[in-house]
DNA sequence: AAAAAAT
């Protein structure tokens, strides 16, 4: 049977390759649902995606298929979900299995999910060594108005999971005394108490030994608050970044209630879409950098092993038919960039119509970025339910009045969560900063860099610049002068920039130039370098930069080249290093003051910034150095003004000290709203 | 001004 499941599923599949067909080759899907339905009793439920399966006939063959199984079928029976093995191995890889190994399951490997064919070449070794794709335990179904959890599979714990000894994969999971300095304040009305553990928190018994296997031994100040209130079903505003385990603040809460409470009953509508093949997933988080929405994915497939939960991936710059395929395998847990899931809706591959939990993350970079337009039309104008009948969750770094406005529009009496980052500003990472003309940049950094070599640093370093040419120019430079580098930038091809990240993260090339693109949230362990070769105009995004040192409590070092051309930034770095505790260059704090009464000066000077007109910029610094996060170090000084101010509208947070508090008072305040 | 993101 299975057997029959596969070669069908396969089959049509490398139709579609073959031909290239998209849309009448869909025709077929109803066609193929009743096949398995018919030919494989065990197809059912767990089976991917969410949409037909609730929405098409299966149900009967599904049903069959999860019952008989269990008795008939033992040893199949367990698997429930494992039917499945096939097909989804089949699909992923291609290749019957090889999918199931090489692509699909493989941890850290960056979106490759479902890239098989490119991928195919780069890990051929794994691929055929087991053929048995039906024993696929690891996945779960629905059933019955329950969870059936899948079996262990020690293959797909290892590759979601890594094994004991790799470092690649355990970074995440250590160093967490300097966690506990990550000062949280959560204000808002009937905020829940923290939790102290995972053991004791209410997380689904599935999730907390998928935690487990993971390494992951103590929620992060930011889980420890996220999880009760998203289990409690409140939505949530959080101020936080990457480094703080935020990625684990959603996931778990909203995989917790998935695995117990199951998909969202589809609306009658979605009768009529009868025989498309349309997913509907329950889940849906949205990002602005494909890279970061690759990431988060493989933090959902860790978590999502053994429930009836599958995890999929969308974006730019890859096959959309892969993707489209991978989505039919299952999709309940998406992660998106807003482009490509447009672009999935306007197909008809997609419906919201499911959603119960939302999630944008990096929200104040998704609005830099231009992506209100689409971020607004996937929540208010396609068929995601109403504020009130979803949850949503908003993590942003910073909050701007145009956070604002999206929080008042998206979110519904939430708790608003202020998470302070590790490191970044702490002694955590250690900032210099250094008079570099243009023109000498280049035999600077070679300096730096071949004199860390020299001395064996073990650990990698991340090179920033401006612009997408000089990325390619310094790459090509270093490597001619016998230094292991790459380089990421938005010109270079999706599978061009996986490639990079994948041999920076591996260690095989422990340089990598960036520009932008990897600014933000990408979460390499590691980095022990950051080298601000060109530094931004804007002081967050180089708090953003050097946070990808330091990472997980760890140590990190930072190098920023300065010249007159960074005028712009001046004030903000000085002000931020001070705050910091770094050493400030008297020269540094020369043309510091030079700027400050220089033109401008005065605005600037008084936080004008805050003003939120601007990126609302200051809102970063507050909460994130010292006093901002409030709950930690006293009142929040100077800084968390103008942050909590902003959001002063909800009374709720009158109370929050530090936060609301104090800004009120110094800030442009007033003008918010 | 540059970067990112759907094609």
């Amino acid at each position: 049977m299975s057997n029959g499941l596969v070669n069908d599923s396969t089959g049509i599949e490398s139709k579609f390759d073959g031909l290239g067909i998209t849309r009448s080759a869909y025709v077929p899907p109803h066609m193929r649902n009743m096949q398995r339905a018919a030919s494989n009793p065990a197809l059912s439920n767990g089976n991917g995606w969410a949409g037909s399966r609730t929405q098409t006939p299966p149900p009967a063959g599904g049903r069959g298929g999860s019952d008989s199984p269990r008795g008939g079928f033992s040893d199949r029976g367990a698997r429930g979900g494992s039917a499945f093995g096939g097909p989804r191995g089949g699909g992923y890889g291609g290749s019957t299995h090889g999918g199931g190994d090489t692509n699909g399951w493989n941890g850290n490997r960056q979106a490759s999910n479902w890239d098989s064919s490119p991928r195919a070449s780069t890990a051929p070794h794994s691929r055929t060594d087991s053929p048995a794709p039906r024993e696929a335990f690891g996945f779960g179904f629905w059933k019955d108005g329950k969870h059936i959890a899948g079996g262990r599979n020690m293959k797909m714990e290892k590759e979601l999971f890594g094994e004991v000894n790799d470092p690649l994969k355990q970074q995440t999971g250590i160093n967490f005394e300097k966690y506990e300095d990550i000062p949280v304040e959560a204000t808002g009305a009937g905020v829940p108490e923290p939790v102290l553990s995972f053991s004791e928190s209410p997380l689904d018994k599935v999730l907390l030994e998928n935690i487990g296997y993971a390494h992951y031994t103590t929620p992060t100040p930011v889980q420890k608050y996220s999880i009760p209130i998203v289990a409690g079903g409140r939505d949530l505003m959080a101020c936080a970044q990457t480094g703080s385990g935020k990625t684990g603040g959603f996931l778990f809460p909203i995989l917790s209630a998935s695995f117990s409470d199951g998909p969202r009953a589809p609306p009658e509508q979605t009768q009529a879409s009868y025989g498309r093949r349309k997913a509907y997933p329950t889940a849906l988080i949205l990002a602005p950098t494909r890279e970061l929405v690759s990431q988060i994915h493989d933090e959902a497939r860790k978590f999502a092993y053994r429930s009836w939960v599958r995890p999929a991936v969308v974006y730019g710059g890859a096959d959309i038919n892969q993707q489209l395929r991978q989505i039919e395998r299952g999709c309940d847990l998406l992660s998106a960039t807003p482009g490509r899931l447009v672009d999935l809706i306007e197909r008809g591959r997609i419906s919201l119509a499911n959603i119960k939990y939302l999630v944008l993350d990096e929200a104040d970079r998704m609005l830099d970025m231009g992506f209100e337009p689409q971020i607004r039309r996937i929540v208010q104008q396609e068929d995601m339910p109403d504020v009130t009948e979803r949850q949503t969750l908003m993590f942003s770094a910073t909050f701007p009045r145009d956070i604002q406005m999206l929080a008042r529009d998206f979110l519904k009496d939430y708790v608003f969560l202020s998470v302070g980052r590790v490191g970044s500003t702490s002694e955590n990472i250690t900032q210099k900063v250094e008079y570099v003309e243009d023109q000498d940049k280049k035999s600077v950094l070679l300096d730096i860099l071949v004199g860390q070599r020299t001395a064996a640093e073990l650990g990698l370093t991340l090179v920033f610049v401006e612009t997408k040419r000089m990325a390619d120019m310094l790459s090509d430079f270093l490597m001619a002068n016998n230094l292991p580098a790459t380089s990421i930038h938005g010109d270079r091809t999706q599978r061009e920039r996986e490639m990079a990240l994948q041999t920076f993260r591996s260690g095989r090339t422990p340089i990598m130039v960036a520009t932008a693109v990897a600014a933000r949230g990408l979460d390499i362990p590691n980095v022990t370098h950051v080298v601000n070769y060109d530094l931004p105009s804007d002081i967050d995004d180089y708090v953003h930069r050097i946070g990808r040192t330091g990472r997980a409590g760890n140590t990190g070092a930072s190098t920023a080249f300065f010249n007159r051309g960074n005028k712009n930034i001046v004030k903000d770095l000085v002000e931020l290093l001070r705050e910091a505790n770094q050493e400030i260059p008297d020269w540094l704090e020369t043309v510091a003051h030079e700027a400050t009464y220089g033109s401008g000066g005065g605005y600037r000077g008084r936080g004008g910034r805050g003003r939120g007109g601007g990126r609302g910029g200051a809102g970063g610094r507050d909460y994130r150095f010292g006093g901002g996060a409030g709950a930690g170090s006293g009142g929040g000084g100077g800084f968390g003004t103008q942050r909590s101010v902003s959001y002063g509208g909800p009374s709720a947070y009158g109370g929050g000290g530090g936060y609301g508090g104090g800004n009120h008072g110094g800030g442009g305040g007033g003008g918010w709203w």
